[in-house]
DNA sequence: CGCTCCGATGTAATCGAAATCATCGATAAC
DNA sequence: GTTATCGATGATTTCGATTACATCGGAGCG
């Protein structure tokens, strides 16, 4: 491949102006310019990435670590994270981790190498290294969170309300009649369920229905869906609603159902959380709640430029609008 | 951050060894080593990759591009991809495409600019300039393709046999006493649709049944399903068996069968595409052709790694098996 | 007419690590 | 005892672009 130093050659003028022509094209004479644009032509000549990105210290990247990305919730924030940052001139670089920290200090590691010149996290943990980097450069540091929101974490996050989501959620349930609710969480160390959790608990309490909660822990997957609700509806006393922390979880939850010769919603109301593409086309339509995905992607990619342009001082924590979809998997109980 | 300098000068030592003591721990003495890690904990140094990378001129990344990450067969294969790259030390870029060849472009030239070792392109388009550079460089260019194969493109890829999958698919349907199929195809500019096509033709004709095949064409999303479906039942001599080369467009199908008041198997028999993770948890179960999707993505880093390490010199055109799952959704149409 | 200023371009330092070549002391070989 | 050899380390060049600074010719001004 051409070097700049070729196209200069090629042009007769020097590097400094090949460059010009590319990131200061008004200071360099028009017949100038075409001469250099032509030798470029004729050489297929592309700026080496790394020379420059070693000249001017940023790799215009944004790292992105996503704890599964064949989940459709997280490849929908990707997706708003993608279009934001291409529209800036940022590309993406992403990691799964897979919920293995291993791979999170891969990553980590990945950007204090500066491969990136932001990193965007969506799952609930942040490498000590990272951290550290936090609490030594503050809030300008360029890391923000989606998601999942720890006050702990010194790091600026866009995420909803998962707490009065979720007690929406359980209003709705118990608003159709509902009094044994049975819960399916995610793993608690997340704040996203720990919020959740929270939420449907401060909803049972209000609705005095406390004492008739069941909670199940599951891990977001459809399998742990299947295995905790079938756990919830093998109970005496079974619930008939079940809330399930993730779309996933519900889809588990509906052939947990099934397989014990229920119907929902006749014997069994279900309510999911995401609202992922698959959400309306489950039989029966799953409600559930619905989260901005490709706008929580846009608000964090938003919130890391700000950071990377010298814009931001103080920590930024956006919390933006979930909304219940009230769809057929939910209805008043049998009588 | 500290850079390589620093980390040499509180060692005491020059920077060749504290580079020797990364890449070749070997040739230094312990004692040394020890000096220099203790400097290099001390001071937190990570080796800035651009300066790596531009003296290298390797970046250890792999470029992949998909259509559409939120589809949950591409997800997979991903995958597959991170695992095997990261298994061998490289790091996934990713570009969602969108089907739209103006992305296409833009991550063409960030494989130009070296911000890649390598591309991996799971769609069917390879922009022009690439497309000049394995003509210029044959075999030994580091691009392959994943899933589609179009003989035409002088690239490595992995994929099944989608033609023989397919025709496999029709003669359950057949084999089941359906004489009346209709297909929901992709876009046919794609050889993953005109192969499955064509074996879903080949199938009909050795059937007897090509007067009654039905083709619609459909986009591979739900929405699509929901369409081309709901066309291929309202027509007159309606199909007892519908056959959609994704199960997305199979879910969009279910969907368009319940919006009739048919039911599936009992009315309309279906047949999906990739079992996706959901594909088993639809109701009724659905049957489709599985696609090793974890594999395609660790043979397409296969044979890419195998290119950048000069161990190839042939194209290789790797077909993998495939698998019809039968499950619940397709039944001997009602007598 | 000489001086300043400006626009266009060139010269050269610089970014941080890798790699080549040089150095030096010690050991082994003859 | 002299010399080739080797192991450990240092000095220096190199990768390819950006950019601060230098240069130069011409326009504008007094």
């Amino acid at each position: 491949m051409a070097t700049i130093q070729d196209v200069a050659r090629d042009a007769g003028v020097s590097t400094a102006t090949v460059s010009r022509v590319f990131s200061a094209p008004g200071l360099v004479l028009e017949a100038t310019r075409n001469r250099v644009m032509e030798a470029v032509n004729r050489l297929g000549y592309e700026p080496n990435f790394a020379a420059k990105s070693l000249r001017t210290l940023r790799t215009e990247k944004i790292l992105v670590t996503v704890p599964d990305i064949s989940n459709p919730f997280f490849s929908q924030v990707i997706r708003g994270v993608e279009e934001a940052a291409l529209a800036a001139g940022y590309s993406v670089l992403l990691g799964d981790t897979r919920h293995e920290e291993a791979r999170e200090e891969q990553y980590a590691a990945m950007f204090r190498r500066k491969e990136a010149d932001g990193l965007i996290f969506l799952g609930h943990r942040l490498p000590d290294v990272l951290a550290d980097m936090v609490a030594a450069k503050g809030p300008k540091t360029p890391i923000v969170n989606g998601c999942e929101f720890r006050p702990g974490l010194a790091v600026s996050s866009a995420h909803i309300d998962n707490e009065r989501a979720a007690a929406e959620a359980m209003d709705h349930l118990y608003g159709l009649g509902h009094t044994r609710v049975g819960v399916v969480t995610g793993p608690l160390a997340s704040p996203i369920s720990s919020d959740r959790l929270a939420g449907a608990l401060s909803a049972a309490q209000r609705h005095g229905r406390a004492s008739a909660l069941r909670i199940a822990i599951g891990d977001f997957s459809i399998e742990s869906g299947v295995r905790q609700t079938g756990e919830l509806l093998d109970e005496p006393g079974r619930p008939t609603a079940i809330f399930c922390f993730s779309d996933e979880m519900a889809m588990g939850a509906l052939e947990a159902i099934r397989q014990r010769g229920l119907t929902c919603p006749d014997d069994v109301s279900l309510v999911g959380f995401d609202d992922i593409r698959f959400a309306q086309y489950l039989h029966p339509q799953l409600t559930t709640v619905s989260q901005p995905k490709e706008q929580i992607g846009h608000e964090v990619v938003r919130m890391l430029l700000d950071i990377l342009a010298g814009r931001t001082t103080a920590l930024q924590n956006v919390t933006l609008p979930h909304r219940l979809i009230v769809r057929s998997s939910t209805a008043p109980p049998r009588s």
